[in-house]
DNA sequence: TGCCTTATGCAACGGAAGTGCATTATTTGC
DNA sequence: GCAAATAATGCACTTCCGTTGCATAAGGCA
């Protein structure tokens, strides 16, 4: 797929095998993956390339982190146009507590939070825990 | 202080000499304290212990766990009449990224989410990170 | 006092993030 | 095209924190 050079290329990564293979697989998943599950799928690599791989991409901009609160870090790509930013970009994030799995729920943006006195934002996380929409449907 | 006997008694928690030691550290810290603040502190207990501690106060519900994206389990002591319930008692959580230290804003209650159908919400997890009030004084 | 429940202390384990360094691949200058 | 420089990869190892198992000590109750 020259798509996903090209994605790489416009966001200044070397589009080295691993990872095309990475970034195809994060546009194939519709949740929010770990190394671990990134490691499991090509088992013939490297866990710390992939970790690599993983933090390029968000060092580059084209995919967050998410901490969801299960003490195991997840990513996801960011939407079209997304720079991450605090009052334009943060979205909430739903953890089901039974499928263990992790959604961005870009259509919930984050509000702006009103803090007292003297507190200055930089970055906000909301994490909700619960059962998902699958998980509720059977 | 019999006042912090009372407490672990109302609780149901057996007021041994570390509980109450612990307690009284919890009361007088005004943000939320790891593990190995505790650790620090009563430098000459042991870390099994004062985990366990720790846990039996959340298990009992006198104080609640924070999960602030440290990495680093916290815990603060709960408010008078709090059951850490979802719609009435989950408050916002700072993280200073300066000073590292983590406060509850028991005045900013999260409010309530509206998730897309078929999702249920059982918790919710809301942490701002940025320069604390002290830090920005300074 | 003696029994039973609970708390404590010590040791060890496990998972996950992160780092150092040698090797391999790729780009760049000539 | 070739050599040097730069970047990516693979392997080993470390660190940090949470957690558990188990033996011992302490405390409550009959
Ligand atoms: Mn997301
Ligand atoms: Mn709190
Ligand atoms: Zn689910
Ligand atoms: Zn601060």
């Amino acid at each position: 797929m020259q798509n996903l050079e090209k994605i790489l290329a416009h966001n200044h990564i070397k589009p080295t095998a691993m990872r095309l293979l990475v970034l195809q697989f994060l546009l194939n998943k519709k949740v929010a993956i770990s190394l671990t599950d990134v490691e499991n799928y090509f088992d013939q690599s490297d866990r710390t390339t992939l970790y690599r791989t993983l933090n390029t991409f968000v060092a580059k901009g084209i995919s967050h982190k998410i901490d969801d609160g299960t003490g195991i870090t997840k990513y996801a790509l960011c939407e079209e146009n997304c720079h991450c930013e605090i009052n334009t970009d943060l979205h909430l994030h739903f953890h089901c507590t039974n499928c263990n799995e992790t959604v961005c729920i870009t259509d919930y943006k984050i509000p702006q939070i009103h803090l007292p006195k003297g507190y200055i934002a930089e970055n906000v996380n909301l994490v909700v825990k619960g059962i998902c929409d699958k998980c509720n449907c059977k």
